[in-house]
DNA sequence: AAAGCGGGGCT
DNA sequence: AGCCCAGCTTT
């Protein structure tokens, strides 16, 4: 039966692959640079800042010989900022300890930064057909409903069950091509809502449609209960600078005006003005000074999304002092949200510092 | 084990 | 509006 199942599979595959920018080659530059792009984002959304990127980058010596700060301003808007940083990073430890070589060599590759077993595995089955299996959103769907894994595959013993899954199944050549055919049934055929089950190459081998739960499984991602937070907020306006005071609302004076520090930065860096975007959302809240702005959340990364960056304090449930303020940046992964280069963070990272201090020293 | 990182597309 | 997406790192 598993042959059977992988023959179909190809077969489909053949007939159904869309054209990609990154198919069509087995450099595995080319196919790791996409599979760090599409790491959590659409196809759609990276078609235009892969060929982007490869035209600028077109080697691993090339994006090794560039500056972080070029390699982020290509990136920016694709989000997730820490990648890039890590793909370039990467590159240059190939390049300076590896000859710009980037080998069949599963350990090495582990070892590079922003290169987890999904990444390793994909790079190495499609340039060389190495045996590795790969987990992803779209294969994950697709093993879950074949076997009708009851559990969340997503978790735990999930997890492990879905990764042996897939191994199971792999076939001893064209592993590449299995790979890729896996994603791209979860992707065409095997959707999340109304899966197009009469196209199913595997439909009779199916058992979440033998028992009509295909829009079941896998079970949804559970979301976070919904919390009320309530602060007071002041927007005051000089010049062109704009200064965001917050605290809770259950602190009794307000903290010192400092200038938020990251503000001219992130106009700088980000085509998309966070700022005046903030700005805009505050107003249109009617912040006045010394209003109560209440917010209904569903989690701290919506909230703060919300707020941007300035809240991270209050969530994070350390504002027990007497007030609280914007200026702090708390976490380094909370940079992560800007396009900042390395030493641009290292100096927004010792102002945070400096700010914590004042802070300390004040209460 | 769970949280954190984004922006876009789709229903 | 929700929900989802070619995951990885940090805590």
């Amino acid at each position: 039966m598993r042959a059977a199942l992988q023959r179909r599979l190809l077969v489909w595959f053949a007939q159904h692959r869309r054209s990609l920018p990154w198919r069509n080659s087995r450099d595995p530059y080319r196919i790791w640079v996409s599979e760090v792009m599409l790491q959590q984002t659409t196809t759609a959304a990276v078609i235009p800042y892969y060929e982007r990127f490869l035209a600028t980058f077109p080697t691993v010596e090339a994006l090794a010989q560039a500056e972080e700060e070029d390699v982020l301003r290509l990136w920016q808007g694709l989000g997730y900022y820490r990648r890039a940083r890590h793909l370039h990073a990467a590159a240059r430890t190939l390049v300076q300890h590896h000859g710009g070589r980037l080998p069949d060599d599963p350990d090495l590759w582990r070892s590079l930064p922003g290169v987890g077993r999904y990444i390793c595995a994909a790079v190495l089955s499609q340039a060389f057909d190495r045996p590795l299996p790969i987990v992803e959103a779209n294969s994950l769907r697709v093993l879950a409903r074949l076997y009708g894994y009851r559990g969340d595959p997503r978790q735990g013993a999930g997890q492990r069950w879905v990764w042996r899954a897939a191994q199971a199944l792999l076939p001893t050549q064209r592993v590449g091509d299995f790979n890729q055919a896996l994603m791209e049934l979860g992707s065409l055929v095997c959707t999340p809502r109304q899966p197009r089950c009469a196209e199913c190459p595997w439909q009779r081998w199916c058992r979440a449609r033998q028992l009509g739960e295909q829009e079941r499984i896998p079970p949804p991602a559970s979301r976070p209960v919904p919390v009320e937070v309530q602060e007071l907020a002041v927007l005051i306006r000089r010049g062109s600078r704009w200064l965001l005071c917050q605290r809770p609302a259950t602190a009794n004076r307000w903290p010192r005006l400092w200038e938020v520090p990251h503000a001219e930065i992130a106009t700088a860096n980000d085509a998309r003005a966070q700022l005046p975007e903030v700005v805009r959302q505050l107003t249109a809240l009617e912040v006045q000074a010394g209003q109560p702005l209440t917010t209904l959340c569903h989690s701290v990364t919506r909230f703060r999304i919300h707020l941007h960056a300035w809240s991270a304090r209050y969530l994070r449930g350390t504002f027990a002092s007497s007030f609280y303020t914007a200026a702090v940046w708390v976490t380094p992964q909370e940079l992560d949200r800007f396009p900042l280069s390395s030493p641009q963070r290292r100096l927004l990272e010792k102002q945070a510092a400096k700010a914590v201090n004042l802070k300390l020293g004040e209460t």
